[in-house]
DNA sequence: TAGATTGTTAATCGATTAACAATC
DNA sequence: TAGATTGTTAATCGATTAACAATC
């Protein structure tokens, strides 16, 4: 209503208002998806193919494809190469962003070992940490450098995106520090919540909270009906060599 | 519609149908919240008091623990202790659920030197790798076991949650492996998109994909208006001192 | 032209939120 | 009893899905 007022008449302008947040945490499954198929050298995919690759209902991939723009061809289907540029572009990794890593213990060091940090768009410029003991230990081909000169190496490189992996003690600190100095996106992998400012972004990654969700279900699978589809269930006792399940059973 | 017609008369008996996949992924931080006031010694908390901990709005809280039943008391909050336990008792972390790492590269060791998994709940049983040259390496308390050990440990320790730290390339196989030896919820740090049977749970782990959703939001803010909050916005070139920032901005 | 597949509409479903009656 | 706070209702919002007209 408030908003419909401000629009001009005709055709609505593809990517006006933002792209839906359950959107936006898709395109980068997509994104794998086309680079994988460019990978096997196929150069078209239907919404099918692709809702495929990325374990998505097509119709679900459809929609969220239409929050970019009309990149397909009907008929025919979507052009790999074209799509796979359209969605970098939109993501924003077709330019490189400046990643600093906080908190180099154990996955602190992993993270920074992850090669190509997963996919291009992101470069590692420091790693960091409080600790004198770590400070000058070489990962790779850096060198952890002190907490302290945090600042300088944002100002410096223009970083846009910190990751703190320090324990939860001393998170928020690091957060506040990372934010004072200018960093506006935050994937913070300690367990606790963090407050930021308006304006800062913040993900969290936490292995105990998934392990938990998973228990959940796992606690009502043991319980009533919901076993394996299967008809007779073997005892889980004694068989080691099961024959070979799924014929006839269902449809 | 169907399912009135199943269910009897009277009040509505709690947990009678599924808690909301949405609640379920925020007990664990309801859990942990109430973990951290307990050790500060508080013994009663108001929804208000929990949701800042929790970093959730009060009414959201207090919707989330009316599908656990009615735990606080009406003018007084919620017994800290009491609540945590029947949080804890809800999602299954009681009871000790057996886990298997697969792929001990940089993310497996960290994993497993992760002190207690992060919360109570889980017990590594065992870190599995194909690899012989890893196969025997002590990390912890803990050695290295092969990889076609699997079944046998499934079997003799109950393993029920699998978690997989492989490449992208051998995860499916690793994922089916599992399944097949009698795994049905499994935590997934490749970056691919496992299948799984029916009846399996599968949760995913994604840096890159945490990373890019960030990328997105941070391609917004350097383009337009969403600029940080301050008024006069230093040009970011030059200035190596600024003043303090933040007062008298806003309310 | 006939067949295939997109992009969009509209219905449905689930999650969030504000407000307040119930009740300690 | 008066004040505080829960548990629940109902309105709103956002996400998913099926279906199909548009169009290659």
């Amino acid at each position: 209503m408030t908003r419909a007022s401000s629009r001009r008449p005709g055709p609505p302008t593809r990517t006006e208002r933002g792209i839906p947040e359950a959107t936006v945490a898709r395109l980068p499954v997509y994104l794998r998806a086309l680079t994988a198929l460019s990978d096997s050298g196929i150069a078209t995919a239907s919404s099918e193919d692709l809702a495929t690759a990325a374990g998505v209902n097509s119709a679900k991939l459809r929609k969220d494809l239409s929050y970019l723009g009309s990149y397909g061809t009907r008929g025919v289907g979507y052009d790999v190469e074209y799509l796979r540029y359209q969605i970098a572009r939109e993501i924003g990794v077709t330019q490189d962003w400046a990643v600093v890593i906080v908190g180099i213990g154990n996955l602190g060091h992993a993270l920074a070992n992850y090669s190509g940090f997963g996919t291009r768009g992101f470069r590692i410029v420091a790693l960091l940490d409080a600790d004198p003991n770590l400070v000058g230990e070489r990962i790779g081909d850096m060198e952890v450098r002190d907490f302290a000169e945090l600042e300088a190496i944002v100002k410096a490189d223009r970083v846009s995106i910190g990751v703190i992996t320090t324990p939860a003690g001393p998170a928020q600190e690091v957060c506040d520090r990372l934010v004072a100095a200018g960093v506006t996106s935050i994937l913070n992998f300690a367990p606790v919540v963090l407050s930021v400012p308006d304006g800062v972004d913040i993900r969290k990654v936490d292995l105990s909270i998934e392990l938990q969700i998973l228990a959940y279900h796992e606690q009502r699978k043991s319980g009533e009906a919901a076993l394996p589809q299967v008809p007779e269930l073997p005892a889980m006792n004694g068989l080691t060599d099961l024959p070979s399940v799924g014929g006839g059973v269902g449809a």
